[in-house]
DNA sequence: ACTGATTGCCCC
DNA sequence: ATTCGGT
DNA sequence: ACCGAATGGGCAATCAGT
């Protein structure tokens, strides 16, 4: 298959806002894809890889810039700039290739399998020259590539497809080429997709065995299940209300892990499915000691402790742990952990995923050791009444968690983000006031604007401001155009998509947490800091001080 | 052997 | 992770 | 209600450059 013909339903895909064309748009591609279907999946979205898979390629935005570069023999300062003004490096490379020197030979068209392929290859190169050899393959395919077929390799290298196809698109599209659109077909597809997570198994198994081969992928051992995910709620009462039979688990900050047991064998999934085992051999041992199955798979949160102290330790020091390759066993020991237990969603031969939740933390429990170290329950309760909810809720706050989960006994596990299935209590931070100090363009359908914004507090005694971080939403696009607005007269000097301002104007920050730092000098930045309004009142001097803020730290 | 830049459906 | 806008 | 896009801090690994 040509990918010119790819190219041109992504450009139809890209032209419509209507989810319905677009599932109609890929549902055709889908039907003509032939053996080509697996790939054409993954593309569609922009990925190469199925979830669980490594699927490091190594390069990102710069280094693409240079195999646009190359591969036209445009100035590299040119790609540049041009990444710059359209915000979109594919863009780039679409006008790159329109402007490529007469050096540089157009040797033919591309296919669908080649440019898979290819890109795919990127992440098999390892050590000195591989960042080279990348940028070649890269180059490779852009030196064949027409500036249309440009913009999207370089729009599938760097991961932002940006069409508005996701999950939800691919899974009617699927149903639609190679079953119907009922509620039936969707479902099935769904289903199927969630206990697989794999998009190339699924369509696949869809064009070959239709309705029934979907409905026969089940729950396998070592292949994870897509997580549940909880919602926000606004308040202990308000979650209450909205759940029938309510469970209450305290909420950890921590990694969530997906435990699988095979034949004894343990394996250990973050919640994106990444494979961590090699990680966490003190998680490894644990469940072979105080959990009493061959075959099983539990849900946790891995919380890390100070070995000295017992107490909690911030989320940044356990995640030391999630990547590392070396002196694992020193690390281990250094920030031990606990796995609080709060489901089982596999046992001996066969899902519970269909099961209620009371039943299925019922059989949990018989399979826990009551007298484990490592593995324990989740603390819960089954509240009688609110008052007993928020004490609860005040409890988790007391012992230095983040907040609470609501679930309902009566559910079966919904894998993904759905209403009615689990909620989230958390307490809101008092906002900060911090002044504006530096902005960048924004990218995609914003990057008229100014957002992005790098914020600082007020150190008293030096009588200047210090950095504490940036903002990453909570904007609207009218605040956005006011921000705009009010921050283009303050530029001082512009560097690339970033502008330096006078720092006149402060704005209220909400966050979940502070944290201390080292990227900032005033020492601390802010977890999950988002827009809460302009402060038209107050002047840079009056921007909350670098004391507040280390009070607030020691605090929380 | 060290540093700085870059990367990641990373973790949150 | 959170939040916003489009459907 | 759902989906997709766009964005934060901070970590270890990797690699280019010296």
């Amino acid at each position: 298959m040509e990918y010119r013909q790819l190219v041109a339903t992504y450009d139809r895909l890209d032209a419509t806002a209507s989810t319905i064309e677009k599932t109609e748009i890929l549902a055709t591609a889908f039907e003509d894809a032939g053996e080509l279907l697996p790939e054409l999946t993954q593309l569609a979205r922009g990925r190469l890889f199925a979830p669980w898979e490594p699927d490091d390629l190594g390069v990102s935005s710069s280094l693409t810039a240079r195999a646009i570069a190359n591969a036209t023999g445009v100035a590299h300062d040119r790609v540049e700039a041009w990444y710059r003004e359209t915000g979109d490096l594919g863009d780039a490379a679409a006008l790159a290739v329109e402007n490529r020197s007469q050096a540089t030979l157009f040797s033919g068209t591309l296919d669908v399998a080649t440019v898979y392929e290819t890109l795919r290859g990127l992440a098999d190169y390892e050590g000195a020259g591989s960042q080279d050899r990348r940028i070649d393959d890269i180059a490779g395919l852009l030196a064949d590539a027409d500036p249309d077929e440009a913009r999207y390799v370089v729009r599938t290298v760097v991961g932002a497809m940006r069409l508005g196809v996701g999950e939800g698109t691919i899974r009617d599209a699927v149903a639609a080429a190679f079953l119907d659109d009922s509620e039936e077909a969707v479902s099935a597809v769904e289903r199927a997709y969630e206990v697989t997570n794999d998009f190339r198994t699924v369509s696949e198994t869809a064009r070959t065995r239709g309705l029934d081969g979907l409905a026969s992928l089940g729950v396998e051992l070592f292949r994870p299940v897509k997580a549940m995910l909880a919602r926000k709620a606004e308040s202990v009462a308000d979650a209450l209300d909205s759940t029938e039979r309510p469970l209450l688990e305290y909420k950890y900050d921590g990694m969530r892990a997906k435990i699988h047991v095979r034949d004894g064998e343990v394996r250990v999934f973050t919640r994106r499915l990444e494979d961590v085992t090699a990680q966490f051999p003190d998680i490894v041992a644990a469940v072979e000691a105080e959990l009493d199955a061959e075959n099983a798979i539990v849900e946790a949160e891995v919380v890390g402790y100070d070995p000295e102290t017992g107490g909690p330790i911030p989320f940044q020091e356990l995640s030391k742990r999630i990547k590392r390759t070396s002196d694992i066993e020193e690390l281990a020991a250094e920030y031990p952990v606990t796995v609080r237990v709060f489901d089982l969603l596999y046992r001996g031969d066969g899902s519970l995923l269909d099961s209620p939740l009371v039943e299925r933390l019922a059989r949990l429990d018989d399979l826990l050791d009551a007298d484990g170290e490592t593995l324990e329950r989740a603390t819960h309760l089954q509240p009688e009444s609110l008052e007993d909810a928020e004490a609860f809720y005040g409890d988790a706050l007391e012992a230095g968690q983040e907040g609470i989960i609501v679930k309902n006994l009566d559910a079966a596990y919904q894998p993904g983000s759905r209403v009615g299935y689990m909620l989230k209590v958390k307490p809101t931070m008092e906002p900060l006031d911090l002044a504006v100090v530096q902005a960048k363009w924004s990218e995609g359908r914003k990057s008229e604007w100014l957002g992005r914004l790098r914020l600082a507090c007020w150190d008293a005694e030096r009588e200047e401001l210090r950095e504490i971080g940036r903002i990453f939403s909570g904007l609207t696009d009218d605040e956005l155009r006011e921000l705009t607005a009010k921050l283009e007269p303050l530029v001082r000097s512009v560097e690339g998509r970033t502008a330096k301002l006078r720092p006149e104007v402060v704005i209220e920050v909400e966050y979940e947490e502070i944290q201390s730092s080292t990227t900032y000098d005033s020492g601390y930045a802010l977890r999950f800091p988002r827009f809460g309004g302009f402060r038209e009142d107050l002047a840079p001097e009056d921007a909350d001080r670098l004391e507040r803020v280390e009070r607030l730290y020691e605090e929380q």
